[in-house]
DNA sequence: TTTCTAATAGAAATTATTTTCCGAAAAATG
DNA sequence: CATTTTTCGGAAAATAATTTCTATTAGAAA
């Protein structure tokens, strides 16, 4: 019936055509206008109670704007809010339609543009839900670490790689434990209490990184976790858990939210240390 | 009945349970973990569906955690919800409150905040300033090699041990330079004509990144940069140049753009190759 | 003052949503 | 392998929410 009204216009008409309201539907249009941001979560009996005025009353003023009754027009604002709790439908939809429309292939340009725009909400989505406590945590335990030990495998790997490249401008003693050879064992074994294992691991969490939490454990390491749940069987033991949730578009997950949280983490842990950040100082004169 | 717990104290109450979940109730927790900013939008019916499981699963869910029954555990998500819908987390805003507060010492999550607000200005910027004709170049070099190397130092070497895995999953022969036991000069000897070298390299422009572009370069190698500027020194010989300016907090380069430019390469590539992206596929399944 | 119209409240009906219940299936236990 | 316990699916019942309907009221015009 009415279709495809944003919130933003329903308002637009509310607004002109206020005047001409009766008293009672002025007092709802006053109401809506001003809650429009919960108006999802709440139920007509509420909105009614609200204004002091009767259940059918909104009704009536829901269908004084064209709506077939109170549910059509709250969708209305649902789907206006989605953004806000993360424009995760916008996206996904765009992705759906894209994909949908696959008689005309996607160029390479499009492909990417899609690509970047899932990093983008993956982002959105980092920097809405990051625990404080959590970070404030897992800052302590690098301040404190003397030795680290970064795990990570096959796709995390380049995490663990880039963790142990950051933390070697510091004075601490990393340990990348990189598999080579494959020596896991060997080059977790050394772990010991005090020193601290970060690992990243994302479902379906590789063996290998579960297996050296475990030694991690055992040893009494203290453990930063980086992974995408709080129910991830790498955050039971951990002393500090970040969880990150990436985009993804083409069922293809990102790595930016997990990259950028890393960086973030290590800009974090220098200004604790009052290192200056210079990180171009040595790279050239390396090895010259 | 159950007063005043919080969606975190939920939260963390599931985690700490979750391991005494039935499978079922695993998914539903899950689910709920994942979901928990849309869940108050979702019927119940809207989450079993999503669950694959029936409507009363998620009341046994619910009734788990000492909820008289699904509405009443949804109220605890409807408070946590309320004041979300107000901040719009516009970034830009973000950096300008955590700037106007730089008296004060900056706690580790503004830090944060403002390195991802970095980040979103990088990923911005790269999809704005994408140059499809370097993309369909770049892409097409990929398709049509057969021998790829790739080689990035330091700060890079993490994208280059990315684009190395992730073309593992085609028929493609990678060699990834490492550098590892100081053997650049061994492990890009042997690349050839027809044969694509990958290199990533930023300021100061590693001294073996270009080595090794040199070496590409004379046995008439085929070159793929991905670089800050077409004034780069290894853009005047690549064959395709792909320009990325990241975004920077504390004087502090993101990576997160340059990442998300080779997964998107990578997936345009699989797209051109018909591969289907399954990434998680093999990874369990390795040395068990 | 009366009459008419539009607005309203409240009850009733309808529709949507959640919860309960129970038999079947699966898993755990002996 | 049988038995007990737990988990699950599905339909029926209960509850909640929304919409419709109708009698009443307020206010304007005659």
């Amino acid at each position: 019936m009415t279709k495809e009204i944003s919130a933003d216009q329903l308002m637009q008409r509310i607004a002109e055509e206020y005047e001409d309201l009766s008293k009672q539907l002025k007092v709802i249009a006053k109401y809506v206008e001003e809650h429009r941001q919960t108006l999802v979560l709440e139920r007509i009996t509420d909105i009614a109670q609200a204004c002091e005025v009767q259940p059918s009353a909104i009704v009536r003023f829901a269908q004084r704007f064209g709506f077939s009754g109170f549910s059509d027009m709250q969708t209305v604002f649902r789907d206006a809010f989605a953004p806000a709790g993360g424009n995760v439908n916008n996206y996904q939809k765009r992705i759906r339609s894209v994909i949908a429309t696959q008689d005309t292939p996607l160029s390479n340009t499009q492909v990417t543009q899609n690509f970047i725009a899932a990093c983008q909400q993956g982002l959105d989505e980092l920097s809405q839900a990051l625990d404080p406590a959590a970070i404030d945590k897992a800052v302590e335990l690098l301040v404190k670490a003397d030795n680290i030990y970064v795990v990570a495998v096959r796709r995390m790997f380049p995490i663990a790689s880039y963790i142990s490249y950051a933390l070697q401008h510091t004075a601490k003693r990393v340990h990348l434990v990189s598999g080579l050879g494959g020596m896991y064992h060997d080059q977790i074994r050394s772990i010991r209490e005090n020193d601290l294992m970060i690992a990243i691991s994302f479902q379906p969490y590789g063996k290998e990184t579960r297996y050296c939490a475990r030694v991690a454990g055992q040893n009494k390491a203290k453990q930063l976790v980086i992974t995408d749940s709080q129910l991830s069987p790498l955050a039971r033991n951990a002393d500090a858990v970040l969880t990150v949730k990436e985009g993804t578009a083409f069922s293809f997950r990102s790595l930016t939210s997990t990259i950028s949280l890393c960086q973030a983490l290590f800009i974090a842990l220098s200004y604790r240390l009052e290192l200056v950040i210079e990180e171009t100082r040595d790279a050239g004169a390396y090895d010259d």
